[in-house]
DNA sequence: GTCTATACCATGATAGAC
DNA sequence: GTCTATCATGGTATAGAC
């Protein structure tokens, strides 16, 4: 068996400090979103200097990147842990559903809707698009599989149900519903899951 | 017959600059979002110096909350223009068809999703919240008539479906579909509808 | 690597002449 | 009301000691 290769004390260390940055960024970035995010803040939530913020990650936009990169790597652990024999579907419906339970609690969305400048500057990071590539198969042979067996729309492009998905899991609706204060979380959840996937409309009534 | 008041020729001229400047908000609200907007950049757009923004508008805040506002009512003239005798789910879906084609023309979504600040501040704003809630009133009523003639569903709030259409006409798919280049403007705009009033699910098929 | 202190700059807002 | 010039704030990033 090949030695573990030992992490020195100081290396542990570290890792667990940038693993509690990323943290502090997760909940700020929910909270107040990308721009309004201060790095005084970030520091000061974690409890350290600015400047030694500096020292793990060189930038405002490399560490947002860091916190979203980490944010994919979590969904693509979630859904690698689906069961293999779940249908597609059931998986597609489960994966929106963690999400939104997740953003209920004050997580993050997965898509970086809200800010035009983050959305750019994730573009030039390789590492965040590598994962959200995989993240994309991956989800694009769920929908792909759902199709065929008829739980899904055959006449939408993949790209559109993916998109439409990703779009669910940030949609500003969720917001606004949980400020009215009329319904539970769990109630504004079956909301947007039947949104999504039942739409507005009432099918015709059968023959 | 009352003699219309005679507006002055600076008065007249003070309108047509506040206009253009409201249309220059317009466009950069579409292109950067609020943050990213800068009142220079606004000032450049419009040809006047900076200086002269501030006597019409006191604040970056109040200038957006002028710029969204503005968009409110060209969206409750557009609705009250519908011909009366349009059924209510023909007005619904022609109502996200405009400000969705608008989008695509580089106008502004009606809901501001993208930022969190601005929302804030027009909460604060009495002008915009109240003609905010005239649409909201106006749409509420047309969703209520077509859920009643069996056109939409009726298990779900009206609130939701509204806050459902809303968020569709600003929904960050678009821009992404878009960047795609794989599909025509028309393409994404049917996409959208379908994915909104048909949702992503088949319908059991009739016995 | 962490701290305190600070450089530097973008940007919202204002002063004061015309 | 428009301009040029300027201020004030706040935020990213860094220097340098420990």
């Amino acid at each position: 068996m090949i030695p573990t290769p030992k992490l020195s004390f100081k290396q542990q260390q570290l890792i667990v400090r940038e693993a509690s940055i990323i943290k502090a960024v997760h909940k700020l970035l929910a909270q107040k979103g990308y721009e309004l995010m201060t790095m005084d803040e970030v520091a000061a939530e974690v409890g350290i200097a600015k400047a030694s913020l500096y020292k793990h990650f060189v930038s405002k936009e490399s560490l947002a990147a860091a916190a979203m990169t980490d944010l994919i790597e979590n969904t693509l652990t979630h859904v690698r842990a689906l069961p293999p024999e779940m249908p597609a579907i059931d998986k597609l419906r489960g994966i929106l559903q963690w999400a939104l339970e997740v953003r209920m609690q004050g997580g993050l969305p997965t898509l970086p809707s809200d800010n035009k400048f983050l959305r750019e500057s994730l573009l030039g990071n390789t590492r965040y698009i590598s994962k959200v590539m995989d993240l994309n198969e991956l989800l694009g042979g769920l929908i792909d599989s759902a199709r065929t067996t008829g739980a899904l729309r055959a006449d939408l492009p993949i790209e559109v149900i993916l998109l439409t998905i990703y779009a669910r899991s940030c949609d500003p609706s969720v917001d606004y519903l949980k400020m009215m204060g009329l319904y539970t979380d769990a109630q504004i959840v079956a909301f947007m899951m039947s949104t999504c996937f039942d739409g507005l409309g009432v099918a015709p009534a059968p023959i």
